[in-house]
DNA sequence: GCCGTTTTCGGCCCGACTGTTTTCAGTCG
């Protein structure tokens, strides 16, 4: 079997649980979790770096020790540090963890002195009011342990960035009615644009804390508040969604905000630096001794430290420190940046919306050029396009766009590309189109090889511009399909095609990581909605973010282009 | 277990809140 970069990761983290539960070395910890997270952002796959014989310990926090243990990973499907870990722990420990409340050290005394090793036990044992007996536990934690355990509350979930918006702007609305409330935004991983979230962190600057987070706790759509003191509330809304607020005064506001935005490797990257310069970064400011040197804005908590600010999109710690040092930084690309839309549907298969009504939403939005792409006829369900109602359709562009002035619809489609890589329509019908967008829409299973092959087979058609929606992930529901995304890209560059980065929430497809490949490769990425109605346009600010995750400048991205400049760079492809 | 402008040992980011204990450990972000 095949070993994945979150494979490695799960059986680092796997080994840092147990670590814990073993009561080691705190760092030491740290270093499987910093080494699991290192897999999880990496891009490329460890398995290929490990067969073209890289040097793993040359990839921050990995040292010798892990990149030998990567290569036993990816050699044997093992790691034996960790079967000898799990030898040696109770099997349900690792799990308890999950449980809000439960850190190592009381697991450890939960099993030594309950002999407790699962949640059954637990609930049990809660139950019967034998927890509170222990030293350290008393009535509230076992009362705590016991809702938690009965509610099936775990640190697990995250929500779509797109499902927390819409609840997001409902409590900050409501936050901002408090008239003592200055300032409000949401930091953490919101605010850095990652695709899921799994908590809100919402920053407030007000002269006192006390009354909002009186007002922040009868919010009606709470279930339950978990912490509250005077300047750091923690409450669960009944949709499950955890929501940190943290109120600050305005002379803190940037270090706070720094703080809250993450990431926590980002953070503590920065936090390291400052020490270096014998200044200390905490979310109040940044000090030398007792005295503050900044922190009422991010810029200056940054300056502080001899940086430039950073924009949140990157603070991942995957380079962007550095790159701020030798004034590298992208400048990213922003929703204003894009000049239309290469990725729509109408009424004419699974769209809501007819070809006049995409085309005068782009012109509301000041495009210059919309590209209709509707489904081929082999994705019936989508009532696709054969041959003959495509070339109406075509019939009908051209007519709008004689009658038409201030947008140009481009006349598309996006074709399935069948399982031996062929495309599902004829050549000739594809040679009078603006654009051919290639899908995958069946056969998700086929084995790495054959699903690659597939696709660049795909790609080497004459009339190929575009790769729809890469991976075929979707988000929480479906795994990307087993690719090998670097040669896609290879192939893309010396091919001249290029990638789409889907902004439909649940799609977010390229990833970050990838849309940074594309880029080292010089592969354009078209940022489309793949709108199925006019609302849809809406979602290009979550593929922007994505962008920005990926490092991407306008110049990266095909759909920034003008008309002349994008038929240009299309025909160089047909 | 990683890492190095204090470099091969001895550090490793920092603080709020809760509950239990009475000055702090544990958990969490």
């Amino acid at each position: 079997m095949p070993i994945h970069n979150a494979d490695i990761a799960a059986i680092f983290e796997e080994i840092a649980d147990l670590l814990e539960i073993d009561n080691a070395n705190p760092f030491r910890i740290r270093a499987y979790r910093n080494a699991a997270r290192a897999m999880q952002t990496l891009g490329r796959d460890a398995r290929d770096l490990v067969e073209q014989g890289e040097d793993l310990s040359e990839l921050p926090g990995i040292g010798k020790e892990l990149a030998a243990k990567i290569a036993e990973i990816v050699h044997t499907g093992h790691c034996q540090a960790l079967e000898k870990l799990r030898k040696q722990t109770a099997p349900g420990l690792p799990d308890l963890l999950k449980i809000p409340g439960l850190g190592p050290k009381r697991v450890r005394a939960l099993y030594h002195d309950l002999d407790i090793h699962s949640a059954e036990q637990l609930l049990r044992a809660a139950h019967d009011h034998r927890l509170q007996e222990l030293p350290g536990f008393g009535p509230k934690t076992e009362a705590n342990i016991l809702e938690n355990l009965q509610s099936h509350v775990t640190h697990e979930q995250r929500l779509k960035l797109a499902v927390a918006a819409q609840y997001a702007d409902t409590l900050v609305d409501y936050l901002h009615k408090m008239k003592s409330v200055n300032k409000i935004v949401i930091a953490g991983s919101y605010r850095r644009c990652k695709e899921t979230v799994g908590d809100l962190d919402i920053l407030v600057t007000a002269k006192a804390g006390g009354p909002v987070m009186k007002h922040l706790a009868e919010y009606d759509e709470i279930a339950q508040v978990v912490s509250k003191g005077t300047t750091r509330a923690t409450v669960v809304l009944r949709n499950q969604l955890q929501v940190d607020v943290r109120v600050v005064e305005p002379v803190s506001f940037g270090a706070a905000l720094h703080y809250f935005t993450g990431s926590k490797a980002h953070n503590i990257a920065i936090r390291r630096r400052a020490q270096k310069r014998g200044l200390k970064i905490n979310e109040y400011g940044v000090f030398k001794g007792d005295k503050r040197m900044a922190g009422d804005t991010e810029e200056s908590v940054y300056k502080a430290v001899g940086l430039p600010w950073i924009a949140p999109e990157l603070r991942e710690d995957r380079g962007e420190i550095e790159a701020a040092e030798n004034k590298r930084l992208p400048k990213l690309v922003e929703l204003e940046d894009i000049r239309g839309d290469l990725h729509a549907h109408t009424r004419a298969t699974d769209g809501n919306n007819t070809l006049e009504e995409i085309a005068k939403a782009a012109q509301d939005r000041g495009w210059s050029y919309v590209a209709i792409t509707e489904h081929s006829k082999r994705l019936t369900i989508a009532h696709g396009l054969d041959k003959k109602r495509l070339l109406k359709q075509i019939e009908q562009i051209d007519h709008l766009n004689d009658k038409s002035s201030g947008i140009t619809v481009l006349k598309g489609i996006e074709v399935d590309i069948l399982e031996d890589g062929k495309l599902d329509l004829p050549d000739d019908v594809l040679a009078k189109l603006d654009l051919v967008i290639g899908a995958v829409h069946s056969k998700f299973h086929l084995s790495r090889a054959k699903q690659t092959e597939r696709i660049l087979k795909a790609m080497d058609h004459p009339h190929f511009t575009l790769l729809a929606h890469p991976t075929g992930r979707l988000i929480q529901q479906r795994e990307p399909y087993d690719v090998d995304m670097g040669r896609i890209i290879h192939q893309a560059s010396q091919r001249g095609c290029y990638l789409e980065l889907n902004c439909h929430p649940e799609r977010l497809d390229l990833l970050d990581t990838y849309c940074q490949m594309a880029k080292e490769a010089g592969v354009l990425v078209s940022i489309n909605s793949d709108a199925h109605s006019l609302a849809d346009f809406e979602n290009l600010k979550y593929g922007i973010g994505q962008a920005r995750r990926g490092w991407l400048e306008a110049k990266d991205v095909l759909n920034t282009r003008t008309l002349t400049q994008l038929q240009r760079l299309l025909k160089k492809t047909m």
